[in-house]
DNA sequence: CAGGATCCCACCTGATACTG
DNA sequence: CAGTATCAGGTGGGATCCTG
């Protein structure tokens, strides 16, 4: 964790791997909902493209986070799941998610404490 | 950690918080490296425009994970370090930073087998 | 020293249409 | 079903020049 070797390419590499826009969704919905089709994510995240959708499984794919699995027949079948690799990364998306929440709440917070500022401060509710 | 309930704006909150090319750096170097000022953040960064490094440290100030401190003289001094609040990020930068170094690893020997596949398989060093 | 202003381009993103 | 192809728009990021 030293501060100036070649300053911090592992950080780097992380955001290369959840860079992109649905990356994070995509990772969260696999690894907490386990194997999913095509259509099946993109039901579940409503507003993703099928370009990106597709675009970003490619990559996550590449990246060996994730298997593609081709079902060669009529009504094609493809699945989408974490690879073990993949699942190393659930620490992290647990964290984010986590990191995420409480962020939420500190923004409420500060929203609420620029509204109540002309109030009186002894009502601690 | 719910996996329907509208998708997981969690992560994503995460995710707009380190979205950047260069906002990890940043972080990575005021959380380990202490208060920094401008310029030695552009020294530590060498490939970041002066444009960027503004543009990402007043995104992470604006969000309240790092502050900026202007003293008024003539030559400019501006400081930059974490609040309290953006010290919050420590765990996920360290998460980042080790999963960032593994993966590397990680593909660094993928390499390796590709190259070693047509030889003898007997060989399990 | 610490930026602000401008120009520019690549790519990310999205909507729509088409296909094996 | 699971994409691909194409077009269009917006934005992130970079280079350069200028300033208090």
């Amino acid at each position: 964790m030293s501060e100036n070797t070649e300053m911090c390419k592992e950080t780097e590499k992380t955001m290369g791997i959840l860079a992109g826009k649905w990356k994070p969704v995509i990772l969260f919905h696999l690894l907490y909902g386990g194997t999913k089709r095509f259509n099946e994510l993109k039901r579940l995240i409503p507003t993703v493209t099928q370009k990106m959708l597709t675009n970003q499984l490619r990559e996550l794919e590449q990246q060996d986070i994730i298997k593609r699995i081709v079902y060669a027949q009529v009504p094609p079948k493809v699945e989408y799941l974490m690879t073990d690799y993949g699942r190393s990364l659930q620490p992290l998306i647990e964290i984010m998610y986590e990191w995420g929440a409480s962020h939420i709440k500190h923004m409420e917070n500060k929203e609420k404490d620029l509204t109540v500022d002309e109030k009186s401060v002894t009502n601690s509710d």
